[in-house]
DNA sequence: ATTGAACTTTACACTGTGTAAAGTTGACGC
DNA sequence: GCGTCAACTTTACACAGTGTAAAGTTCAAT
């Protein structure tokens, strides 16, 4: 079962999101993906036109990789708006370490290839709509502080779990993720729910 | 009283300064940074070894110019620990918009550059201490919530003072100046005081 | 044996940074 | 008026990294 040896583009794809994990100083050039794949800088030009195509796919390619919908649909399975927004928080939060190598790349990129900036403007249209179901599942359960509007809870929470600031705490600061996940479920909450 | 024409060294910080804020979609060179202040571009490799060293003396330029001393100060004078936390959170966030321009630029350039990468560690620190005395503040009026620690506390405010975090509010959800500090300010205190 | 796809090799155009050096300009001292 | 010094311009080039172009190799399938 699935033991074919993978496509060139895969190879291409898995060589690049290894090395923007793991990645130190330097940005990741295309000849150093080449490399990782065992190709030649032309060959990668064969399969993906330019650097940030290829940063755009390998989001995708992590995305089914990781299966990010199944991670999600956890989520949407709570039965109380509380439980959902937990559920949400260390769901997101827990994809955020698969995702920000090549986050990072892309959005480096996006201060100049538009292309790199719709796609990242994408995913977090993506992010942001997560956040939206827990906020009004929240609502629904009469559970939202009543001094917050639906969008504005939406936007802070959004805010609140963002890439950046997971890099802050986790490789900055030097939290563990279980600290990380706690510390913003606790902060998700004491912003966003009733007293 | 100082109408003494600027030096150069002045209009091409004040010029770089001015591009970083009002910069749309491409990255703001070293040509346009020469344009804007009327030289040449090898003019300004005469004041500045380089972009990095530019863009890092373009911060101190509008430290020195916004006295961001005399901001923090108010900070400093609260007599409660409340206060201390509002004002701070309000000091940082209205100096936010002021160098989020050059910001932005120093974060790029710290992808590549060792020195910009420092300088802006820098900031940040100084940053951190603000919150990391805002912090102490609480603790000393024994309203910080019992179950955060003085340092868990101060890098969860940090985070949540995050340039980034100001950017998707007031640029991306398009949130006014306003209430992103009103907002900012009731989480500060949601997040970091005791019930 | 031929073909075609996947790949390599070589070479080059382009952009932006940074270096180097010779030439211009104008204020100031004498 | 004359030199000179600093601030600047002009021209030119090295370098890295991206992306393009095209000719050559390899090898499996037909």
């Amino acid at each position: 079962m699935s033991s074919d040896p993978p496509t060139t583009r895969d190879r291409i794809l898995d060589g690049a999101i290894g090395l923007l994990e793991h990645k130190g100083e330097k940005p990741v050039r295309m000849s150093d993906i080449a490399k990782a794949a065992g190709l030649s800088r032309q060959a990668v030009y064969l399969n993906f036109p330019n650097r940030a195509d290829l940063l755009i796919a390998a989001v995708r390619h992590l995305d089914d990789k990781q299966n990010v919908d199944g991670r999600v649909a956890a989520s949407r399975a709570a039965t109380s708006g509380e439980e959902r927004l937990s559920l949400w928080v260390r769901a997101w939060g827990d994809y955020i370490p698969v995702i920000h190598g090549v986050s990072r790349a892309l959005v480096a990129m996006a201060a100049t290839d538009p292309d790199a900036r719709a796609a990242w403007a994408d995913r977090m249209d993506a992010v942001r709509h997560g956040c939206a179901a827990a906020v009004a599942a929240l609502a629904r359960d009469g559970r939202l502080a009543p001094d917050l509007d639906e969008t504005v809870a939406t936007d802070l929470l959004f805010t609140i779990l963002s890439v950046h600031g997971w890099e802050v705490l986790r490789l900055e600061r030097g939290w563990s993720q279980a600290a990380y996940l706690d510390q913003m479920e606790r902060l998700a909450r004491a912003c966003l729910l009733a007293a």
